[in-house]
DNA sequence: TGTACATCAGTGAACGCGCGTTCACTGATGTAC
DNA sequence: TGTACATCAGTGAACGCGCGTTCACTGATGTAC
């Protein structure tokens, strides 16, 4: 659960008051993020909204509820993005140029609003246990990228070779074809491969940007970024 | 600074026994990190020892002084594993298989010491800058990596393609080539560039899994990221 | 070798601040007759 | 249309807890003569 949820009638002004107050506190609650991290205070958040804070178990039972609701909030901000981006290709069957445009929508979401996406990827925060209802929002980006490669098999563009045949174990196979079911049928694992792969790594030079691993080595963070990408779409074959 | 300097003669009993509280101040600090996350409380490690919160201050000036020990601590320990790793694979020209000891050391550790690895690599702890000190001992286990490259190269078992040089842009050569004149002098920036690829790669994956993005995905760990490995190195052609 | 003195470790109380959550309550806003 | 009642938002005080850091202090341990 979000929020703490009111069976007053739909639409009504109260609901509608309700939903802007809920909206409002959330907003207010990402600038706490972007000043101080993770470590989330409802006290802060209410002295900010000139409200008494016990006035925010109206709207949420919790501090983790609130949470919550922000981390879905933000997977589900980021999934848009990155969905938007690959969206905005016209060449569909340009599969590295979409590749490139999730890539760099990623990035651009995480350097725009980089607390949210300490709170998705970074370090899990102590004491709290992300509920299920975060899996549905966690997956979309990600299914972004897959979909790339299931457009490309699909169009016969890609297929997996035996060396990508004999590197699989069994054991990764079969969780790979758990996912496929669920996810794209059809796609041989191989190519799930693949795509986790630059999943991985794309995810990888993001982290290391925004937690600060590269100050110092890299400066030309945005051309760095773009050629890293280039590279793995090379090692995918898109 | 890590930890106050007393001027006490050195190796006298006073000065061991000091050396000795600071060790162990340093590992319950390391407990806590393990149950608490980055948020470490001195009076609870105080509590733990016995003690009252403020005698902590004899060994520490504050509690930024203690987190920068153990971040330089946990750097060190990596890097000491990782060339550990290196060092144990007696064909020195076997690249694949030094990097792959390297990756392998970098899980492992992770894995017996999550806490400390999202010291180093998870999200910034709210108010707390790294000083300079972290940064020698930071580089450490990138090091060994750069140095497979670098016994490649001047074995004459890997070199840059014209696809390499294409790649580069100017910018981010120039970062490259800065670090090269610092860590490994005659290395050509394509190389340290595809080096960066594999270490983005590693830690990437390595972070995926201690922060649970691989939960409910990937079971398989082990082997997983052995397959993710062994296709970075067909990447950077080691 | 014995004594006076300096150094150091650790104590305990205090300052001033923070936090999440509960609970009885006051008014205002909506709803049903 | 007007009134009685129920629902809801927000208040303010309190509980019980946490924290980093400072400071004057007590003893014990070492050092110099």
């Amino acid at each position: 659960m979000c929020a703490i949820i009111s069976d007053m009638p739909a639409g009504s002004i109260r609901a509608r008051v309700r939903a802007e107050m809920i909206s409002e506190i959330k907003a207010v609650a990402r600038q706490h993020l972007e000043t101080e991290g993770a470590n989330l205070s409802l006290r802060a958040v209410a002295r900010d909204m000139d409200m008494v804070s016990s006035a925010l178990y109206r709207y949420f039972a919790s501090r983790d509820d609130l949470l919550t609701a922000l981390i879905v909030d933000a997977y589900n901000a980021l999934g848009a993005t990155v969905e938007a981006a690959d969206a905005a290709v016209t060449d569909r069957a340009d599969l590295r140029g979409r590749w490139l445009a999730a890539a760099r929508g990623v990035r651009g979401w995480a350097l725009a609003n980089p607390a949210e996406y300490a709170l998705l990827f970074g370090s899990p925060v102590p004491g709290y246990q992300a509920p299920q209802d975060t899996v549905p929002a966690a997956a979309r980006s990600s299914l972004v990228l897959v979909d790339i490669m299931a457009d490309g098999y699909a169009a016969g563009a890609i297929a997996p070779t035996p060396a990508d045949r004999q590197r699989l174990s069994p054991a990764v196979r079969a969780d790979l074809s758990a996912i496929i079911a669920q996810v794209a049928p059809g796609l041989p694992a191989e190519l799930l491969h693949r795509a986790m792969t630059g999943w991985l790594q794309l995810f990888g030079t993001v982290s290391f940007e925004l937690n600060g691993q590269l100050t110092g080595v890299i400066e030309a963070r945005t051309e760095f970024f773009d050629e890293q990408m280039e590279l793995v779409c090379d090692v995918i074959g898109i």
